[in-house]
DNA sequence: AATTGTAGTGCAACGGAAGTGCATTTATTG
DNA sequence: CAATAAATGCACTTCCGTTGCACTACAATT
């Protein structure tokens, strides 16, 4: 609990109850999560509380967005002291098309890519879309 | 013209006027193009012919689907002969933070990765984000 | 050529998800 | 405590993708 509120507090977020909540739930999960996740986990509050709250954390680099082709934005919290913004630091993610659940591999960074003359790269989204772990293992 | 009736055909697609047209507009265009482009292109016509369209093309193998990140569904045409259910033809896709535009880069090819165990990889989408060609070059 | 069936097109409406303006509540600080 | 700033809640909007159903054009068949 305390380590919650020191690590909002360390990135510039004001830990209310709220927040506190939402990063506890992302913490505990281990895959990527959407809002309407959230919004089903914490169904007495307000979406745009918990849409904001998103926004918030992912500006502050408390959480990384994620698109992983579903057409719906996912976040998952960031590993202390990474650098999300750092091209080096992007690592893949995988999405399950049986569990439609998606994961960071953090540990599996993007390889450098050589791009043509006059290309230059300042993100990059790699998502490799099979069957996950749980799902082949069943 | 004939070439492009030829083309649909092949691939079992009936060549109607407004499909011609569709292919037509979309073999002048450099760059992925989304539905809505389409609709700006083909005022007259209804959207949802359009649409159906591209998801017409895309079943039969006429298109890909390229998802760049921006929540917006982009169409290109396939290369003749490509195979793009095989994850060996994956090409790598380039979007322009400056002039919002995205290109196929048909010759990148999306690297092999290592996943852990377990995971099996059925597809792949890498999405290269910056400064394109023609930006850079100004 | 008329009939029948199938595939394509158009209109209208729906639904999910992201996002915004503004009022209200809660926290902070002097 | 008052004054201020930040967070939350409600309502509403926009954007995009998608579907149901009616209508039309086309192709095959008799
Ligand atoms: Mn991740
Ligand atoms: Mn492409
Ligand atoms: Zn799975
Ligand atoms: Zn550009």
């Amino acid at each position: 609990m305390k380590e919650i509120e020191q690590r909002l507090t360390e990135n510039g977020v004001r830990p209310t109850a709220m927040r506190i909540l939402i990063y506890k739930y992302m913490a505990e999960s281990e895959v990527a999560i959407a809002l309407t996740d959230i919004e089903n986990a914490f169904a007495k509050a307000d979406r745009t509380t918990l849409f904001r709250t998103l926004k918030t954390f992912e500006q502050k680099g408390v959480v990384h967005q994620i698109d992983d082709g579903t057409g719906v934005q996912k976040y998952a919290l960031c590993e202390t002291g990474c650098n999300c913004e750092l091209e080096q630091d992007l690592h893949l993610h995988f999405h399950c098309n049986n569990c439609n659940e998606t994961v960071c591999l953090t540990e599996h960074k993007i390889p450098n890519i050589n791009l043509p003359e006059g290309y230059v790269a300042e993100d990059a989204n790699l998502v490799l879309k099979g069957i996950c772990e749980k799902c082949s293992a069943q």
